[in-house]
DNA sequence: AGTGAAAGAATCACTTA
DNA sequence: TAAGTGATTCTTTCACT
């Protein structure tokens, strides 16, 4: 489905979809046209999701990261349906998972202070969602930045 | 530092960094270059970090998700420098946090088959890093999608 | 996969409030 | 200090080869 010509699209892409159809047709070794026809065929296949900005957390205020696990004992879809209902209103949620394994869920929040954990925290027990258990970490340090939730394009040597 | 006009056009740009000026200048009532350079003063400050597609995981066969989480009993700077350095190298690592709590370590993968997190976690743990504990689970469900490791510009109701 | 032309967008010197 | 006009240059897009 994909030759390498694609992969090597997607992979600058993803590194930086500013750059010129003519930068990457260079860089593939095509010109123009047939460079922006797989990049059209892409899109329309759904290779390419969208095409965002990454901001700077800490320049935004937003430079605590938080990671918390859940356990809960409820286990209907009716109540599953809130939960995402309510999560997903919340914007210091950056990421959700439900997830297997000893916790039910994991999810990321970005924030400006401690307090704002704290406080989410508090309303995810002491509210009427029926959560057992909610453990949360920090962030100290990231090491690997601008992977972070793309897909990977080029393959693994495993 | 940041006036509201600059923070729409951050929300934005997080959505779908392709619009045009004109239409991004509209959605804040502005012409063209105003609107341009406030983009230019976004990037030169480092607001804006980059701008990437956001590809899909599963078309490109990588659609299983491994959270792991790692502690170890080794607190040299020398020995966490070696080992960034080899985390870094492996592609089926997409995020990589140092934590504070019970773990020391946290690692998002992302690969094609269950064997690919099996042989990188006997990897880990036979292998001379020292690692003491590596406990790893599996994404079920991912319900909130473009947020993911996106900063978030608007301000929470916290 | 490539050429070339037409439409569209970004960039900037200069102007205005 | 911030916004606007208009010219120039660069980019995208597409019919045709």
């Amino acid at each position: 489905m994909l030759d390498k010509i694609d992969r090597n699209l997607l992979c600058m892409l993803q590194q930086d979809c500013k750059q010129s159809l003519q930068a990457l047709a260079e860089a593939v070794n095509l010109t123009s046209t047939p460079c922006w026809k797989r990049l059209k065929r892409l899109k329309n296949k759904g290779y390419i999701r969208g095409r965002g900005a990454l901001l700077d957390n800490e320049k935004l205020n937003l430079g605590l990261t938080s990671f918390v696990l859940i356990k809960t004992q409820q286990y209907s879809s009716e109540w599953y349906r809130t939960f995402v209902q309510r999560i997903a209103k919340i914007p210091d949620v950056l990421v959700f998972y439900r997830i297997s394994g000893e916790y039910d869920y994991f999810m990321q929040l970005e924030v400006a202070y401690m307090k704002s954990c704290d406080i989410f925290n508090k309303r995810l027990v002491n509210g009427v969602l029926g959560l057992v258990d909610v453990t949360s970490s920090f962030a100290m340090e990231n090491k690997i930045y601008h992977r972070a939730t793309r897909a990977r394009v080029k393959s693994s040597p495993n």
